[in-house]
RNA sequence: GGCGCGGUAGCCAAGUGGUAAGGCAGAGGUCUGCAAAACCUUUAUUCGUCGGUUCGACUCCGAUCCGCGCCUCCA
């Protein structure tokens, strides 16, 4: 079966392509610049990196816009704080934003744009639904009614019919007609950061900012728009209702929500003391890999138990991946081919990409190179894998860590080179032979101490870093 | 209260009408100078509970218990 994402405006599972050539046109809701990025928007934008990679697997071609806010009502009052400017501030989380995104090795979007950078774009875009009567000012601020767009609610699938204007308690600091109404532009506070447009001195409300970007970059309908569920409702319903009463155009084809997580069975808090950062893993000595393994390997749509033990787990399922990668290009195979040998490769690889056009269903895709890598090591072990099989083998294991990405490890810049490394295994096959094994313990040590591990075969001793 | 998601082995987790993938941990074995590493085998008569439909249900229907999320600025 072809391509086909779980969709949150349609509650089901659709055939996907792109509307227009073979470019997919995709927005995603990128960070809030105020702090370090936490393991929970890390799922998040992992699994739009799964999203990304295997769209480029399937061929096609992508322009994927992820904003930068870089104005919000907590960055001000953190900079504020700091005594710093917004973007002397939010210059810092960005940075690390990048630098920690890095090293689980997420691509980068195409296109990165700042919510401070397109202020012209907002403003436009809010002057435009001004002209279809659908915002009203109040004290300084311009506000979206609601009323003027009937389908308010369809995608995070609520219904306001019963729901009388008012009936909630307003908490919103400013005066709103309804209370579903929400606010484009803010009017301009003391102390507060503030720029001065045709809509008055101010800054921009949460939601405009993406509608803006989105339109200018991607046009009036984008493929599909990803966010973490918790944006659902109220952020991306304001974003359809903000950018079709301009456009008159569905804003976006596909919306994409991955699932939380949690921490050791808990929701991740900072007062549980369960919050934890992609740098405190770090701290703790898990490696980018780990990290990045376990929040791919449970499907995004459905919640991850975030633990230590399955940090660990992930830790050591990379190993027998990189353990069969070693095996596969340090062996020697007997010589032929084994067609049937070939036939389970080509089987492999067909469940593989059936898991992943099946709504990115990792899970099963891994188990598909588990039960595979199995299969491989059996037959390696009966001499039934032979030289002409390894091509395939190895073509299948590369197409899988292009998109999962776990195999390479991370290296230290203080780690020992490889030819080092050689150098001491030579010098220990030396030492082996001349029965001098207690130089070749010491040198085995020596090297585990720097994370290297040596594993005697028939072919001879080859080694791989931890 | 409304809307949505989920409860499958010690842990993580796929499957969603034809008789339980995979990973980790555990147990056994192969290999090896010892060791390490690696590899192989094995581990759920059972899928929250109770009913129903069916030749047959983890998969469909009803009820029920439990967990999680959203219902205005949180990925």
């Amino acid at each position: 079966m072809a391509l086909r994402f779980y969709n949150t405006l349609t509650q089901t599972t659709e055939p996907f392509s792109p509307a227009q050539d073979n470019t997919v046109r995709m927005y995603t809701c990128g960070p809030t610049v105020w702090n370090f990025v936490h393991i929970g928007n890390l799922r998040t934008f992992t699994s739009q990196d799964i999203l990304r990679r295997w769209l480029q697997y399937r061929n096609y071609g992508l322009q994927h816009v992820m904003n930068i806010t870089d104005v919000d009502d907590r960055i001000i009052q953190q900079a504020v704080a700091a005594g710093q400017s917004i973007y002397d501030y939010t210059d810092i989380y960005t940075k690390a934003f990048f630098e920690d995104t890095g090293k689980v090795r997420l691509q980068r979007p195409e296109i990165v744009s700042k919510a401070t950078d397109h202020i012209n774009e907002m403003v436009a875009l809010i002057q435009g639904l001004a002209e279809n009567g659908c915002t009203y000012e109040s004290e300084g601020s311009t506000y979206f009614r609601i009323a003027k767009f009937p389908e308010y609610g369809k995608l995070a699938h609520l219904h306001f019919e019963g729901m009388q204007s008012g009936a909630r308690v307003d908490t919103d600091k400013y005066e709103k007609d309804d209370a579903r109404d929400f606010v484009l532009w803010k009017a301009r506070k003391e102390g507060e950061h503030f720029w001065d447009t045709p809509l008055g001195p101010g800054r921009p409300g949460w939601h405009i900012e993406c509608s803006a970007m989105a339109m200018k970059y991607l046009g009036e309908t984008l493929d599909i728009h990803a966010g973490g569920v918790d944006l659902i409702f109220p952020h991306h319903e304001n974003e359809i209702a903000q950018s079709e009463a301009c456009t008159h155009k569905p804003f976006a084809r596909f919306w994409l929500h991955t699932e939380h997580l949690m921490v050791e069975g808990e929701t991740m808090s900072k007062s549980k003391g369960n919050f934890y950062t992609l740098r405190d893993l770090f701290e703790k000595g898990y490696s980018p890999e780990a990290v990045r393994y376990l929040l791919t390997s449970v499907p995004y749509r459905k919640q991850l138990n975030f633990t230590f033990d399955g940090l660990r787990s992930a830790a050591t399922a990379i190993e027998r991946l990189r353990n069969f990668e070693l095996r596969l290009k340090t062996t020697k195979f007997p010589d032929g081919d084994n067609p049937a040998f070939d036939e389970r490769t080509a089987k492999a690889l067909a469940q593989f990409e059936e898991a992943l056009d099946d709504d990115l269903n990792t899970a099963e895709a891994l188990g598909a190179v588990f039960e595979y890598i199995r299969d491989a090591n059996t037959a390696i072990d009966n001499g039934d894998f032979k030289t002409a099989n390894r091509q395939n083998a190895d073509s299948f294991l590369q197409k899988f860590d292009q998109v999962f990405d776990v195999l390479k490890p991370t290296v230290s810049e203080h780690a020992l080179s490889d030819a080092d490394i050689d150098a001491l295994v030579a010098e220990r096959t030396a030492a082996k032979k001349a029965k001098n094994f207690k130089r070749s313990d010491e040198i085995r040590q020596t090297l585990a101490d720097q994370n290297v591990i040596l594993e005697d075969t028939k072919e001879g001793t080859r080694w791989k870093r931890k």
